[in-house]
DNA sequence: ACAATATTTCCATATTTCTCAAAATATAGG
DNA sequence: CCTATATTTTGAGAAATATGGAAATATTGT
């Protein structure tokens, strides 16, 4: 049992509408990052929940942390997300090349 | 609130190593499907354990039922898993063309 | 050393999800 | 109509997750 650990946990992280808005907010405040005090503002939520929130990313491999003085910086981490989404295409698309072709076209990131 | 009601619906559903071992069967299944049994005694599951299991994905997007005779047989929903897929690499590629450039070569399906 | 700010950890409670046996439903064949 | 097979629904307890106030920790400035 337990074949799938890594890409279930990322996939239950994201799996909350609260700690998908915070993964988004994260991707469009880049490198930046935010605060996390600032994170929990944006999305109007308790700071000690929100906490909890952010550690389930950061424990998921979603996002990275770093302290700058009293703040702590979270950012998006692209690798992890890049992790997962391989996962579900190599997993979906195993064999079956007609099911891949639209999402390069989804992909809004081509040239 | 509730902003991301379907993807959260669908992560949520692959968010668990029995249903995405199931969802993998399913697609590796093809067109064919799978019934019901076949699934549970492949995951060996009780069958009513596994009937919640499907019917999750099946609210979810990710599969399709359809009787045949006594069996019901199962498939995966891949227009489902697409929208699921578009939604992220929306929504983690978004302005980033960096992000997403590795993901078209992990894609297996390319000719 | 103290006060102020940013954030986490602790703790308790509430809610949701998971599991599966037992009963119910659906279908087919004799 | 009865029996067998395939599957779902019901129901209930166990486990996991979510929430947020209060206390603890970390950092900075005075």
């Amino acid at each position: 049992m337990a074949r799938h650990l890594q890409p279930v946990e990322a996939l239950s992280a994201l799996a909350h509408d609260t700690r998908l808005q915070v993964f988004q907010l994260l991707v469009q405040a880049g490198t930046e990052g935010m605060t996390a005090g600032a994170i929990a503002t944006a999305v109007d939520v308790p700071a000690s929940t929100m906490s909890h929130h952010i550690a389930t990313l950061e424990r998921a491999g979603l996002a990275q942390s770093e302290r700058e003085s009293r703040m702590i910086h979270y950012r998006a981490d692209y690798d992890g997300m890049r992790r997962l989404l391989s996962f579900l295409m190599e997993d979906c698309c195993q064999g079956r090349p007609e099911m891949c072709a639209d999402l390069v076209s989804a992909m809004a990131c081509r040239p």
